[in-house]
DNA sequence: AGGCTAAGTAATCAAGTGATAACCTGTCAA
DNA sequence: TTGACAGGTTATCACTTGATTACTTAGCCT
């Protein structure tokens, strides 16, 4: 008459386990907007185990923040490591890197909740750092700084909109539209269907 | 021996004074991370009066976003209005017309917290609502979407770097100088004196 | 076998939060 | 003068939340 036999993991494991889950909590909620309990409940684990893991809940969301921040940078760095025919434009590979990374929603969204959250000093200085190490390596293909500034800039539109879930509205005739269909182009029905 | 005389205002005049101050607040913490009483403490009312006068947190906020996302469509159209010389381009103008409410800093800071907390629903529909009238008052330009969204996509990288507080940590060596410099420009001194 | 370490939970707490209710008090009209 | 409305506060509540403590138990080593 034995209950269900509790698995039992290693702290590494269960320590990467409840950071995806983490992952999945912030990116809806921000920083502010979630609790270490809905953290918890998400990662299918008691709430004062999520802190005694992590230490703080600030702690917990730095660690997610840079996980998020170094998986789009190095879904950058993958697509510059591969050398292209020489026609071919780098801005638009990185492009559709960024776009392929939007139907996961999660890093980005998490990405968006860490530089709006700024105003919280660890975690400002966090964003900057994430920032500065993605801007760096865009400029590693030699660049002028307007170009690389002008990527970024579309993928914080791309941002802004996936946070205010333009995709799932986009609506013909309403104001945004416009705006929704020329900024995520063909990658609309994908986002959409969210 | 009486006390220092109460002062009364209308309930307009009150309510228009706890906006303000508001966006002050909300403009720090975004939704979730600023309390009522947090805006109450900055309007020197007390913390039932705000809430009385709002209804809920959530109005309160969505007004004050409404405000701001007003006050940045409303500059822009003061720039339309204006009928430049021939020679003179429109964008330059726009762009300086949103530099100038930079230095305000807190119109523009619960724009981005208003985006970012679009996982609220009605918060959600407000931001696009108020991305679409911007967007919309843009296009009366007659310009191609494209050029619209390239503008709103160098605003939003200004309000996520201001977001993070990049221009007063602005010092040269950083990985993301560059970008701050490249991106701010002439106006990064007025804003990293902040 | 037996005990020790590490994984994990239940119980609990103090502080903060949004909201409600009840009360107080200028000011103005009749 | 009086009364009543409008501006505003104090007191209070139920609930959430991050964190701590103490306890339980699985699995490995000897």
């Amino acid at each position: 008459m034995n209950a269900a036999p509790i698995p039992r993991m290693s702290a590494e494991d269960r320590r990467e386990l409840v950071l995806h889950a983490a992952t999945r909590a912030f990116a809806r909620g921000g920083f502010h907007g979630t609790s270490t309990d809905a953290v918890a409940k998400e990662a299918g684990v008691s709430q004062p185990y999520v802190v005694r893991i992590f230490g703080t809940k600030l702690e917990l969301f730095l660690a997610v923040f840079a996980r998020a921040s170094d998986q789009i940078r190095t879904a950058f760095e993958d697509v510059l490591a591969q050398d292209l025919a020489p026609d071919e434009d780098v801005w638009e590979h990185l492009g559709l890197a960024y776009g392929a990374l939007l139907t996961d929603r999660d890093f980005l969204q998490v990405l968006m909740h860490g530089f709006s959250a700024g105003g919280e000093p660890e975690i400002g200085a966090q964003a900057r750092a994430g920032m500065g190490a993605i801007y760096q390596t865009l400029m590693t293909t030699g660049c002028e700084p307007d170009r690389a500034k002008d990527f970024i800039a579309q993928g914080m539109l791309l941002n802004v909109m996936m946070s205010m879930h333009a995709p799932e509205h986009a609506v013909e005739g309403d104001d945004i539209f416009g705006l929704t269909t020329c900024a995520f182009g063909e990658m609309l029905p994908a986002l959409a269907a969210d």
